[in-house]
RNA sequence: GCGCCUGUAGCUCAAUUGGAUAGAGCAUCGGACUUCUAAUCCGAGGGUUGGGGGUUCGAAUCCUCCCAGGCGUACCA
């Protein structure tokens, strides 16, 4: 795995303070027990027992044949440095207080419009592959769920450093495409009154018939084409009111064209002959007790074959990672494309596959069966229109991937005002408003001289949660997992809503009225900054 | 049958990828605005992490066996 930043690097780290902290460990270390390890460094469970705890004893009693409360003990008493103000243990884990100059130094580049942005990505190329739906109706939920992880992602990356190209791949040949131009090809009979019946797998809903009428009047008559090209634009345009936008759209037919398909079994044979058997007039792939059908017997290619043949692609690219977001539908595929471009000398390593689970559509206690041919599904325009592009994204970013979902329509319709998105937000309008009052009464909101007088425990809290916000974004980013960024986000939000009902800025003591708006306007940029990484709005009123 | 995913508070979900006393929101109950946005805040109750066994300093997390649900298991894509 090329997963950038993990490991000793400490330069690589996401904010001073734990840059720091982590070489003094690991150099204290060395010197009290003369071994080289590098320690964990996380959070304790409870503020008060301090800032950042380690398990570095634990990591060394087995090394050292002593006990890890023994250890710990002699770790905390001799661990100093300038930004330890307090190192304590209990039961072998120790706990490290960072003096509060430390925080004040890490907070002062907080109203940065940059914060945030790292660079250990160092340029890698990153090819993310997502939504990639076919081109055979109007994109449904189960891709919105899709389009907004990867979408959040590659801003996520982009962030860290990291080179990200958005690919959506489209499956323009084959019977789904056969079957939309057919349907369109009905419904111009049927609207010149010629009675027709639809066989079973023909594509219904109002598209087919807009999509008949517009060929109509151009006249057209390779109805599979015009309906390709006409499904895309259309996809292309709602994938733009949900904030999402790719840089390549690769279609199938046109690698098939470029002989790249027929490459993958001609090149599959040379290196390999025994994975290729031909049985029952059909050439399989063979690898350990799997098998699967890479050429049909009417001579056509399975799904498979144009997919390697396409990640092929992207490797000769150039891309050092390839990210592929799947739908559970493709799973079974997986090892398949896996085998065959380890077989033809790639790096599989550097492929990863996220599957972004399905979301199971439901309206109160009911489930919305959802099936394309019907023409009964929820689209991402009707799924806007309802719920909204805010609510809907991070309705979907508050979930881990892996995990299926339930989306209750009637609950994000009902409660749309309680969806958390709505918390983040209004800590954001509460702000802004307060800064332009700030601003009306000829405060500053820039870096004051004495933002050490910041004491309250809600204070505190802000100004060291708000430089986490590097940690958020570095885990997001390494783990691949938006969900990290947004639950970051409604922490920070809760933390300013409660320090804003506890004390007053404007009109509270003197002395504390630049630094209390300092910390504010900190607080909104971050908000500002991790929303606009999600793709969600950052509105200056309510 | 086989493969993958899932099971955590009444509900929807987290848990820094093996860390400490498992946390939020919603719902319920009780409180807080003459003052910068009450779409807010504070407090309370709520748990054998589906169940058993194992691995070790330490398990919701890893292994194993059951139970329950979802998806896949096509010469569809």
């Amino acid at each position: 795995m090329t997963l950038k930043g993990s490991g000793a690097m400490f330069q690589e780290r996401s904010t001073q303070v734990r840059c720091k902290l982590e070489k003094i460990l690991k150099e204290t270390i060395k010197d009290l027990f003369g071994v080289e390890i590098i320690p964990e460094v996380g959070h304790p469970p409870s503020d008060e027992l301090g800032d950042y705890s380690t398990n570095a004893a634990f990591l060394l009693s087995e090394k050292l044949k002593k006990k890890p409360e023994d250890i710990a003990l002699k770790l905390a008493k001799n661990l100093q440095g300038d930004i330890v103000q307090l190192a304590t243990t209990i039961s072998g884990f120790v706990n490290i207080k960072i003096k509060k100059g430390a925080w004040i130094e890490e907070l002062k580049g907080s109203i940065h419009p940059d914060y945030g942005k790292m660079d250990w990505g160092e340029g890698e190329k990153v090819l993310l592959e997502f939504v990639s739906a076919n081109p055979t109706g109007p994109l449904h939920v189960a891709s919105a769920r899709a389009a907004t992880f990867g979408d959040s992602l590659s801003r996520i990356l982009e962030s860290q450093g990291f080179n990200v190209s958005r690919e959506y791949y489209f499956n323009d040949s084959g019977s789904q495409v056969e079957l939309l131009g057919k349907s369109i090809e009905l419904k111009i009979k049927e609207l010149n009154g010629e009675r027709v019946d639809y066989p079973p797998n023909t594509y219904r809903g109002d598209y087919i018939t807009e999509l008949a009428k517009k060929a109509m009047n151009k006249k057209i008559k390779d109805y599979v084409d015009f309906g390709v090209k006409e499904i895309l634009k259309m996809q292309k345009s709602t994938l733009d009111r949900f904030r999402v936008n790719f840089d390549e759209w690769i279609s199938e037919s046109e690698l098939k064209k470029n002989g790249m398909a027929d490459k993958i079994i001609k090149d599959l044979h040379e290196l390999k002959p025994s994975v290729l058997v031909k049985k029952e007039g059909a050439l399989w792939f063979t690898a350990g007790d799997r098998e699967r059908v890479f050429i049909r017997s009417d001579n056509s290619y399975t799904y498979v074959v144009p997919d390697i043949a396409y990640h092929r692609y992207k490797f000769n690219r150039g891309y050092d990672v390839l990210i592929d977001l799947l739908g559970p539908d493709h799973i079974d595929h997986i090892p398949e494309l896996k085998e065959s471009l380890e077989l033809l000398g790639y790096p599989v390593g550097n492929l990863e596959v996220k599957i972004i689970q399905w979301i199971t559509l439901k309206r109160g206690k009911e489930t919305i069966k959802m099936s394309k041919r019907s023409g009964e599904f929820i689209t991402i325009d009707e799924l806007i229109k309802e719920v909204g592009v805010d609510a809907a994204r991070f309705f979907f970013l508050l979930r881990k991937s892996s995990v299926p979902m339930d989306f209750d329509l009637e609950l994000a319709k009902e409660q749309s005002e309680r969806n958390p998105v709505y918390y983040i937000q209004y800590g954001h309008a509460r702000i802004s408003s307060l800064l332009d009052l700030a601003k009306y009464k000829g405060y500053s909101v820039n870096l004051p001289e004495n933002l050490d007088l910041l004491s309250k425990e809600e204070e505190l809290k802000l100004i060291r949660k708000i430089p986490e916000f590097k940690e958020a974004l570095e885990d997001s980013a390494k783990m691949r997992e938006p969900h990290i960024l947004a639950y970051y986000l409604l922490d920070l939000s809760k933390l300013y809503h409660n320090f804003y009902q506890s004390h007053r800025i404007i009109g509270g003591e003197e002395e504390l009225i630049l630094p209390r708006l300092f910390l504010s306007n900190s607080v909104r940029n971050v908000v500002a900054r991790g929303l606009s990484l999600l793709g969600v709005s950052a509105p200056e009123r309510m």
